[in-house]
RNA sequence: GGUCCCAUCGUCUAGGGGUUAGGACACCGCCCUUUCACGGCGGCGGCAGGGGUUCAAAUCCCCUUGGGACUACCA
């Protein structure tokens, strides 16, 4: 690999579904690579057999492509410095565990789980510091060498100094000094073989030459740990960049399960727009040099530069998702947005799968008539639902009653409508809509007088679009069946 | 408890010594209008507190307060 060449990666852990932070972490990684001209490289840390999710790879897999954040190198699509997935390179970490050992800057600790716990136990009763209290650093080789030769477990720690303090830096916040007596000595190798995040990560950094760490804020704190481990390793440090962290709408803790969707998985079945969630997930925690607000993402990488991502944490509130979502939903062509609906209304039993075409000719007719008054894609089913179906609920015939005169009065009104309608040679919009204003002249009464019922009985919904456009997709036969049908409903009583 | 990070409208943020403290979302009002939306116009609303430094502090420094992260053989 070309050594200038910028190097980022974007490094999940396969516990779970691909996390709206991960996302976010995934969207500055591509940004910052598309915008020096470097490769975006994808890799799988799957350390953890006791939280691994079988499906979450292919999941992560799906959003980012979903998302619009190809990767260069990784699973799937390979590369020179694979393998991409950790539980594959596990002899490369046990390589370098050794070589600290040998070095004596790693140590073989035999504690048990349970010993371990019973310090942390008692640290917390006197109100101590937690940490691990070092009880095997000073091992002789001998008795290592026996323990070892009767197949006692045991982990690898590193041996952290004991005194002085050590400088790190994030390029946002600068340089940090952190104290070696406030550090424990942290397990590098865990003792089923597999490495911990700390060796892994930074193992694998430095072999594919990564040259920027963005990450989440909640690994500032093991900063010194992975600075010590370069040092040790004798490798060049790269650049770190840590980014804020995702509050809770209420401003109470992270950002988890608890409130509400956080997969984008779940954005993505909640009708979200790949383009809504980019534009969002940028303005959370980056701002441009200027003003601007809407971005495609090939503009997000012309604007994006690291030195603008803010350091504050962030309280994650949808308010502006959805009204990004908005926003390209009515920038979609009538086609695009038809295809887009299609699963939705799929899922509701509005369209057959596979959709015949001209079904779906007809869904494209219709979607001038819902665009811009949809904010989710799974708002659809509601919104063109009386177009589908071959009959709506008559009880909401009901709904004309009540406000606006008798039942009778509303009957006679939707039979004048009716016989208004029969001449029309052509059930078109400019037709419908001669025919009907004149008719609201000759009764002498308001437009919304005789629009309402129409509207209702023909949709049962008190919100729809407009009613002559909406008359004519509808159709005359639905719609003259309709109004008597509500008429019928109607003196029913 | 310890270590570390952070602090401008409700939210995302611009502004980094001299600004009427700017924008966006949300909210409210008006206009458009057959309903709902969209759109247009307008409004409400903020520098956590206290000390310094300075002619001048939202901006620099310190303290307090508040919030958050980490404190695993999880990442």
């Amino acid at each position: 690999m070309n050594k200038d060449e910028v190097r980022v990666r974007f490094a999940p852990s396969p516990t779970g579904y691909l996390h709206i932070g991960g996302a976010r972490t995934a969207l500055y990684d591509w940004l910052l690579a598309r915008k020096s001209g470097g490769r975006f490289i994808l890799r799988i840390e799957d350390t953890d057999r006791n939280r691994y999710v079988p499906d979450a790879v292919e999941d992560i897999k799906d959003s980012l492509r979903w998302l619009g954040l190809e990767w260069d190198e990784g699973p799937d699509v390979g590369g020179a410095a694979g393998p991409y997935f950790q539980s594959e390179r596990l002899a490369l970490y046990q390589k370098y565990a050794a070589d600290l050992v040998r070095a004596g800057k790693a140590y073989y600790c035999f504690c048990t789980p349970e010993r371990l716990e019973e310090m942390r136990r008692k640290q917390e009763a006197a109100n101590q510091p937690s940490g691990y209290d070092r009880h095997c650093r000073g091992l002789s080789p001998e008795e290592v060498e026996q323990r070892l030769a009767a197949g006692e477990k045991y982990v690898i720690r590193f041996k952290v100094p004991l005194t002085g303090k050590i400088q790190v830096r994030d390029e946002l916040r600068g340089e940090m000094v952190f104290d070696y007596a406030t550090l424990d000595d942290f397990v590098i190798l865990k003792s089923d073989g597999f490495p911990t995040y700390h060796l892994a990560s930074v193992v694998d950094d430095h072999l594919m030459g990564i040259t920027h760490v963005i990450r989440g804020e909640e690994w500032i704190i093991s900063l010194p740990r992975h600075f010590l481990l370069y040092e040790a390793l004798g490798w060049e440090v790269p650049a770190f960049v840590h980014l804020p962290i995702f509050l809770s709408p209420d401003g109470k803790g992270k950002l988890s399960k608890r409130h509400g969707a956080t997969g984008v998985r779940e954005f993505r079945e909640k009708g979200y727009l790949p383009e809504a969630l980019v534009n969002f997930l940028l303005l959370l925690g980056w701002h441009p040099a200027d003003d601007q607000e809407l971005f495609t993402l090939e503009e997000a990488v012309s604007a994006f530069s690291v030195e603008r991502i803010s350091t504050s944490p962030v309280s994650f509130s949808l308010d502006k998702l959805d009204w990004f979502n908005g926003i390209y939903i009515r920038r979609l062509s009538h086609e695009e947005l038809a295809k887009r609906c299609l699963p939705f209304l799929q899922r509701d039993g509005l369209l057959p799968d596979p959709c015949p075409p001209e079904r779906f000719a007809y869904l494209v007719r219709l979607m001038p008539l819902v665009q811009e008054r949809i904010k989710l894609l799974s708002e659809i089913s509601q919104a063109v639902g009386y177009f589908l179906r071959e009959e709506i609920d008559p009880p909401e015939a009901a709904l004309l009653v009540g406000k606006k005169g008798t039942p009778e009065e509303t009957a006679r009104i939707l039979e004048e409508v009716v016989e208004a309608l029969g001449p029309l040679t052509e059930f078109n919009e400019e037709q419908l809509e001669q025919a009907l204003r004149a008719l609201v002249e000759r009764l002498g009464l308001k437009a919304g007088q005789v629009f309402m019922p129409v509207r209702v009985a023909v949709t049962g919904q008190t919100a729809t679009p407009g009613l002559f456009e909406l008359l004519a997709a509808l159709g005359r036969n639905k719609v003259i069946s309709r109004l008597q049908q509500a008429i019928a409903a109607l003196r029913k009583g």
